[in-house]
DNA sequence: CTGAAAGCGCTTACAG
DNA sequence: CTGAAAGCGCTTACAG
């Protein structure tokens, strides 16, 4: 048997609670004598409070879900972005003394079971869908919402500046002398991530005169991005510049359009989203729009944690985003002579 | 507040106890029509148990931690090897009733302080060293190492069949007529992941008369690998195969070649080892040693479960490992006349 | 500065 | 088939 606050108590011949005061360091109304013989009782004998006695007494459990949405009977994808947003809230959370429980989610009535089962303090989600988050009834603690445009006021979101990384995409292109620009990017509707990031890429077109947009649906894997750069200049005979949703995608395009014959960038010019390592890896090395993960999540916790120490929810957090100029974007070609 | 036993049982007429129950499936001894009202109850009032509570009360808290080590501050990486892992085992756990803790551990002892704390069923140990499973005193649950060579009997483990893997490496580059072999990887002991590779590297080579293999230290990061790459043909001018023990590393290798002028894999060829989705991203894709990670997931998860059900601890389970052939390998070119 | 008591929401023998 | 009681290890007012 572990070690209890009793045991702690009857060796230091004290009252249970005044250990547990001791050991949660409302130490003001403790002597100083009583408290050093406590805490060296506890050390030695390496007592380690239970945290479902805790969480059950002061209905407060510090512990923080990480939900992500998994198909039944499938297993928890996570992507390099998510692992990196996961990773930096285990340790934010971790030095402010919480805990962190990952969990699958079926279905969205989930959310509330994970937080009633367990009286979370909080929640992050990651990766539901903005009408997943919309429909999410009140349970009672801070949900935070990470890369969500829902306007459920129950879950504040962070996200990055989705518009503006469309917009400086397409301007770098455009910037280099491209005029047929294409968006890639999944199949999107009103709101959404894709959306705003559609939105930006074509508000920078609409700007300079001749020059047009086209967008095409294609889901962000490498195999659908390698499917589409074979076919790219049959498909899209005026396209010279790309902008992909995603960096994955980006990198199957660059590989389908060499097998198609075309030369990355000398043909077409290729800008992604995201930064992961991955567009290091290739070559041309991958110009993307790249985002401040680690003050994205370090916002993202602060805000978690605010909030659940009884601040007001905060506004949603937008956070800027910029171009990683590398290798995969050069002057448009000058077009054959038409006609 | 949230829906208690209590209620439930108020509203059905009946007591606490045969709720708890007929929620937990202990209807052996229970009538029909008891449990019929009770479970419309549970249902329409959306009644979800108190997971410290249960803990509390039966301890057995059926949540498994998984563990992973980080440095203090710092948060916490996770390769992608990690992630395949912990969403397995997310996956099966979830399925068999069970939920994840994900927490960094600073240093060993607080793998027993997260036990104790949380009233772990058992816990999964990921990318722990050898020596740190070696030192684990017993904490009185399943512990389950994730590729560990480690003897201390607390911990049982689960891994690929390492030696085989260097082993298959090393004979894929000899049949193709490398004669030149070097084997690329982290620093090792006299045990580990890493040693193990390495001695079936070595056992392959020592198989063939005039083959030779060397080793270099190098950390297993797409940059150590560009520099080596670089520096290959210079350093170990008789060396025309390689074997990376990282498929970033080994990416990066190719990449440093083609910067000093080789081509891959006409001047020299490489082999991975991990057979992440990279290497189907890079050119000449990546001819790699795979190992069955789904497979690997499944077992340690059934192991863990088994042994929390009060199975004996099962003996370490190794799993096989084949080679995932692509183009980074050809036929050893032609030795130049030798002066 | 310190403690006795009640209670958090469950489960576990035990008794009927 | 059903229930009353004790207890898991803590914290929270409250009283002194």
């Amino acid at each position: 048997m572990a070690v209890t606050l009793k045991d702690i108590a009857e060796e230091a011949g004290v009252s249970v609670m005044t250990v547990s005061n001791v050991v949660n360091g409302k130490t003001a109304r403790v002597s100083q004598a009583t408290i050093e013989r406590v805490r060296d009782i506890v050390v030695a004998r390496g007592y380690v409070a239970n945290a479902s006695a805790r969480s059950l007494a002061a209905s407060r459990s510090h512990t923080i879900g990480v939900l992500v949405p998994v198909a039944e009977g499938d297993m928890l994808t996570m992507s390099p972005h998510h692992v990196a947003v996961i990773g930096g809230i285990e340790r934010q959370l971790r030095q402010a003394g919480y805990h962190v429980l990952l969990r699958g989610i079926t279905e969205p009535a989930e959310v509330g079971e994970a937080v009633q089962e367990w009286g979370l303090d909080g929640a992050v989600l990651l990766g539901f869908l903005d009408a997943e988050i919309d429909a999410l009834p009140a349970h009672g603690v801070p949900l935070l919402a990470v890369d969500s445009y829902s306007l459920n006021p129950r879950a504040t979101g962070v996200r990055s500046d989705d518009f503006g990384g469309g917009l400086i995409a397409a301007q770098h292109l455009l910037e280099h002398g491209h005029r047929g620009l294409l968006f890639a990017g999944p199949a999107f509707g009103a709101s959404g991530v894709v959306r705003r990031r559609h939105d930006g890429f074509v508000a920078a077109v609409a700007e300079v005169p001749d020059a047009t947009a086209e967008t095409v649906a294609v889901n962000t894997t490498y195999e659908d991005g390698l499917e589409l750069g074979r076919a790219l200049r049959s498909r899209f005979p005026d396209v010279t510049g790309v902008f992909a949703t995603a960096d994955v995608l980006a990198v199957g395009i660059m590989a389908g359009l060499r097998d198609g014959g075309a030369s990355v960038p000398e043909d077409v010019s290729v800008v992604g989203f995201d930064n992961l390592d991955l567009g290091l890896y290739v070559r041309p090395r991958l110009t993307t729009v790249a985002q401040d993960l680690g003050e994205k999540v370090a916002v993202a916790a602060r805000m978690l944690l605010g909030e659940i120490d009884g601040e007001d929810a905060p506004d949603e957090v937008e956070l800027p985003v910029r171009l990683e100029v590398r290798e995969s974007v050069a002057a448009a070609p000058t077009p054959p002579p038409r006609g």
